[in-house]
DNA sequence: CTGAAAGCGCTTACAG
DNA sequence: CTGAAAGCGCTTACAG
């Protein structure tokens, strides 16, 4: 319709206001140094015009790219079916978008990838800064990231953080505690764990507190195993723990995942959930009521644990000191895979 | 430890050899207009240096963002659980990175808010195109990014295509084909279908074509039924086409996700499956996997779709025309949800 | 307090 | 074939 295909930018208002582009800027982004008889014409021509601030343009001057970067290391197949990752996202995406800026993600099946494109994002200037989960144990990327200097904030991290770096931190021994108090609450006396693999940091931290917590309630140290996210190693890791000379009645899952897996194919397994085997676990999701019984489980807001990780990162880029905040503690919400539970003990 | 934590640009490069900025360029991205030697002495220096180009001042340059937009529009609870989304995100994702670009990703609870969403990255020069998908009926998005010029390449577009976008184009006939063959080999007589909310054009498109075809295979018409993909109102839907007169003795759900939300709560509906009713799912995933029985389900290779989605943009971005791809064709994985049936006719 | 000028890090049309 | 200059659309330090 005639329409100018070409975006109007500040070199077209200053024209037509009869100033200088930078008077244009300093009244669009509100700062002094324009008269306000001046302001308020720029102001109207810009809304005329339909003007938005060119991204890019504005990154080059700012010399920030508007962008925090997240590498997803998990097999494409687990990711889609893994709730975690795609809320973690959302949640992120939603907290950078609500302030003009954007997520820029990454997804590898190789941990061993990310520490690269670390180096790549930062070298090319495409990031400000970065969100680091599910740290290892002697996780490589910190070197990197302390070498290069990237702003980055570490979510889920352990009590104190990495040095240098924000951290948004959480402590698991409320939600360890909880867990044994209500499957110990049923009648349970033999609680074992299973995690995910034991690179994991906050697997490994969760072992330890977990053993300490079941000695301190239960008098005996717990039967704690890994596995891998695969299907088969799920359940074998659970057949194993049943295998035993003293078997567990009660499991405490990592994962909304794990323990879907299994209480999926309890007949298999040969067990009945919960009369043989009650089943809690460690993160809520839509997975947990999908399956019969729907399993207990954990929530936490995922979503707000993005959103603490995005303000504690900006706070940094603001101050260039690393700050930390608190993971939104989780809730149990009670189902039926931990119901009825009346075995003589 | 002294490290320059600034980033070296070509002004470093070109100071170092002894050449314009310009000559730097051209050396750097392999175009005439510089010696053999200049030229590799400016690699050199390059690699030296540890220099990467600026994404942001190449985008200026280039008037190109490197970016292409994709608005989620669901619910971030069902996001999590379904896992279409995060596999389309991973494969577009990947297609994007292997040639230095990105994904630029919204979510967002309303419809509604994408038009906006496309609107506010095209004035900022955020995105170079964007990716549509679950085109609605009439689907309100494509007078924008019709009336904005924007590249758009549609992702499982009917055939034709809308005018003046990219697709990516899929037929559901030979798949409503082979679903209602099996179902029917079986014995099944009686088909019923389930689809997503009726003004998602695919369900639309694939209720027409299931019906002519259940009309030539069977010989009468199937009910087909919409819900929406809360879990309530799926087995709503459920209990209402088994509350007929007439029965079916099998059901197609156009989602993995509606089909284990029924498979999960079997018992609750009163159903053995597939005893008394065969389930089959449209979009395969490892949720058919995790419920017993496993479900009966259409695979298709998502990473590839997204793939060519990019390359079907990108080539339009090139050529300024819009370009057409086929989605993968689905293949039928039997498993035990379709099994055994043994019913009088 | 106001305004013309330089600069962010690239690319490329244009004159020698 | 080679090289100095202008430009992409912004921001901001600096001189009046």
């Amino acid at each position: 319709m005639g329409e100018p295909t070409r975006r109007p930018t500040i070199a077209d208002i200053a024209r037509e206001v009869g100033v200088t582009k930078g008077a244009v800027s300093f009244a669009l982004n509100g700062r002094p140094g324009v008269s306000a008889a001046t302001r308020a014409r720029i102001l109207a021509t810009a809304e005329r015009l339909g003007w938005q601030p060119n991204t890019v343009a504005r990154s080059l001057s700012n010399l920030r790219s508007g962008s925090v970067g997240l590498v997803v290391t998990r097999p494409i197949s687990l990711l889609g079916v893994e709730p975690f990752y795609m809320r973690l996202i959302a949640g992120l995406e939603r907290a950078l978008h609500a302030d003009g800026r954007s997520l820029l993600l990454a997804v590898t099946d190789h941990a061993a990838d990310a520490a690269d494109i670390y180096r790549s994002w930062w070298a090319s200037g495409r990031v400000d800064g970065l969100v680091l989960t599910d740290l290892r144990v002697d996780d490589p990327r910190l070197a990197t990231v302390a070498e290069l200097g990237i702003p980055t904030v570490v979510l889920g991290a352990p009590s104190p953080p990495p040095p240098g770096l924000s951290a948004v931190v959480g402590d698991d021994g409320p939600t360890l505690r909880a867990a044994l108090e209500h499957l110990a609450g049923l009648g349970h006396r033999r609680i074992a764990r299973v995690s995910g693999p034991a690179d994991f940091a906050h697997a490994a931290r969760r072992n330890a507190g977990f053993a300490a917590l079941a000695t301190e309630l239960l008098g005996s140290t717990p039967t704690q195993v890994h596995t891998r996210y695969l299907s088969d190693q799920v359940l074998a890791a659970t057949r194993e723990l049943l295998a035993g000379p003293e078997p567990p009645t009660a499991i405490v899952y990592d994962s909304d995942l794990l323990a879907v897996t299994v209480v999926g194919s309890a007949t298999e397994l040969g067990i009945r959930v919960p009369a043989d085997v009650a089943v809690l676990a460690w993160d809520d999701s839509p997975l947990c009521e999908l399956v019969r019984p729907r399993i207990t489980a954990f929530s936490h807001d995922i979503d707000a644990d993005g959103a603490a990780a995005i303000a504690v990162l900006t706070e940094q880029l603001r101050t260039g000191v690393p700050q930390y905040a608190e993971l939104a503690p989780r809730t149990l919400t009670v189902r039926e895979s931990t119901a009825g539970y009346s075995k003589p003990v």
